[in-house]
DNA sequence: GCATAAAGTTAGGCCGCACTAACTTATTTC
DNA sequence: GAAATAAGTTAGTGCGGCCTAACTTTATGC
C-alpha cells in the first residue's frame, strides 16, 4: 500500500518554500524568468509584447504565449490576447523578490567572495533560483545592506520597493555636461570588462567632450584621460547629470 | 523567418555547464539526486536497490525504475533489470561532484554565513544544483578549504576522491570505551538541534557508560555530564573509538 | 517445490515547458 | 480600403519526470 504522498498532481517542485509574511507557492525557474523579463520590459507600466518578452528570454513567441497563459490563469500576469501583458500585483511581487535575490547575489558575490564582475551575472542568474530568502538576507546583512548591485542597479527591499528613476543614458548627455556614472547594463561581460578596462564604473564622474554627428563616436574624459567610444555602448551606460554651474575648478 | 536556435530537441536546461578539464552536460537537479542517492546506499561497493532509492527520494518505486533506465543509457550507471543498478565510473564521478557542492556549501553556509548547523543541509540542498564550481572552489577557499562539513561528513576534493572510511555508531560502541564524535546525520534538523543541546557534535569526547539490553538506552558520560540516548538517535551518531588501554586519568 | 509475499517492471497518464508549422489578427502602406 | 507585413495565436509534438494500476520476477516459508 505504499506511503501516501502529496496525493494528486505528482510534480515535487511546486512544493510551498520558504514563508515571509506572505503565503506562497515557489515558483519554478522559468516562471520567475519570465516574471523578470516582463517586469524589466514594462518597468513603471506599458506592457510588455510577446515578441519582446521571447526575445528576452531567447524562446520561440509560441511558447511565450503559452507560458503567458499559464501565468494569467495562476494570477501573475494581466493579458488580453493580442494585446500584450502586464504584471498584476502578485506578479510584480514575485519579480521583484526574484530581483532582489538576483542582486543581493551579485553584490554578495563580488564582495565576499571576489568575483570579477563581469561574471556576477550568469551565477546569480541560477543561484537567484535556488537561494532562500533566509539566505539572501544573511548575505546581504553580511556585506552591509548594499543598496545596488556591482553594475548599479538598485537593490528591491524586502518589502518589495524599488528606486525606478530612469536615468539618461551617455548617449543622450549633452556635449559640455559632466555625470556620474550610476549605473550599466550587466548581461554581457564582455561589455563589462571593456567598460571596466575604460574604468567606466558606478562613480566615475566623466565629462562629454564631443559627439559625432550620424550616431558617431562619443568622446568623454574620464579621470584624467579621455577616450571615445560608439554610440550603442554609450546607450548602456546610465549617468545622472551634475548641475555643475560654472563651479569653475573640479 | 525567425532567429535560428538551438536546433533539435526543445530543452535548454541542458546545456553544457563550467566546464573544469573535463567535457560534460550539465545533468539536472533530480539526475543529480538520484546519483547522491545511489552513491549513497551503495557507498564503497553494493548495488541499490530500486526500492531505497525510491525511498530516499520520496518517490514511488515505478518513478524509480523509468529514470534509471534513462541515467543507465546515459551510461551513469550499470543497470540489470530486477538486479539493482550501480554507479558507473563517470556516475560515481559525478556523485561525488555533487556531494562536494553540498558539503562545501554547508561549510561555508555555517562559517560565513552564520547559519545554524540544523538549516545548511535543506539550503544546500537547493543550491548545490545550481553553483558552478568556481563559486564552490571559491567557498572553499574563503573558509580554509575545510575537510569535512558541519555534520562531520567528509568534503570529496576537486579531483574526485573522498574519504570512505567506515566508522562505528554509537549504538556499537562496548560499554566502557571512549571515542570521539566525527560525524552525525544531516538531514532530520529536529534530530540536530537536539544533538547540539547535548553537545553531541563532531569533534566531541564520549564515553559510554552503560547499554541497557533489549534495545534500551544507552547512558554516556559527556564532558562533565551524564544522560542517556535512545538507541535509534545513537545509531546516527559516528564515533572514532580511542584506545586508551589503561591510562588512568583523563 | 509450490504458494505467497516482496520487489521490480511495464503501461498508460499528466503536467511543465519547450519546439515547428500553420493560421489569425493588427498594423502599415500606398 | 485592399494588400502586404508584422505580431500573435493555436495545433500538434517531444522530452523530462512524476504518478497509479496492473503485471512479472525473485525471494521466502513451510
Amino acid at each position: 500500500m505504499s506511503v501516501p504522498r502529496e496525493a494528486g498532481s505528482g510534480k515535487r517542485e511546486a512544493l510551498s518554500r520558504e514563508v515571509g509574511g506572505e503565503r506562497r507557492e515557489a515558483l519554478t525557474a522559468p516562471v520567475e524568468d519570465y516574471l523578470k523579463a516582463i517586469y524589466a520590459i514594462g518597468k513603471g507600466s506599458g506592457a510588455a509584447a510577446t515578441n519582446e518578452i521571447a526575445q528576452r528570454l531567447a524562446l520561440t513567441p509560441a511558447s511565450v504565449s503559452g507560458m503567458v497563459r499559464r501565468l494569467a490563469d495562476q494570477g501573475l500576469l494581466a493579458y488580453e490576447r493580442y494585446r500584450g501583458v502586464k504584471l498584476t500585483e502578485s506578479g510584480r511581487r514575485a519579480a521583484l523578490r526574484t530581483l532582489r535575490r538576483h542582486r543581493v547575489i551579485e553584490a554578495y558575490l563580488a564582495e565576499a567572495l571576489g568575483y570579477p564582475w563581469d561574471r556576477v551575472h550568469d551565477e546569480a542568474e541560477r543561484l537567484e533560483h535556488a537561494a532562500s530568502d533566509e539566505l539572501v538576507d544573511r548575505m546581504a546583512a553580511t556585506i552591509g545592506e548594499p543598496e545596488v548591485d556591482p553594475h548599479g542597479a538598485p537593490i528591491p527591499t524586502r518589502d518589495g520597493s524599488v528606486d525606478e528613476t530612469v536615468y539618461r543614458s551617455l548617449a543622450d548627455l549633452e556635449v559640455g555636461s559632466t555625470g556620474v556614472v550610476v549605473r550599466v547594463s550587466d548581461e554581457d561581460p564582455e561589455m563589462l570588462r571593456y567598460l571596466a578596462e575604460l574604468t567606466i564604473v558606478p562613480g566615475k564622474r566623466l565629462t562629454v567632450k564631443a559627439h559625432a554627428p550620424f550616431d558617431g563616436p562619443i568622446t568623454l574624459s574620464v579621470g584624467r584621460q579621455e577616450l571615445s567610444i560608439g554610440p550603442a555602448l554609450a546607450a548602456q551606460v546610465m549617468v545622472a547629470p551634475i548641475a555643475d554651474r560654472g563651479v569653475k575648478r573640479g
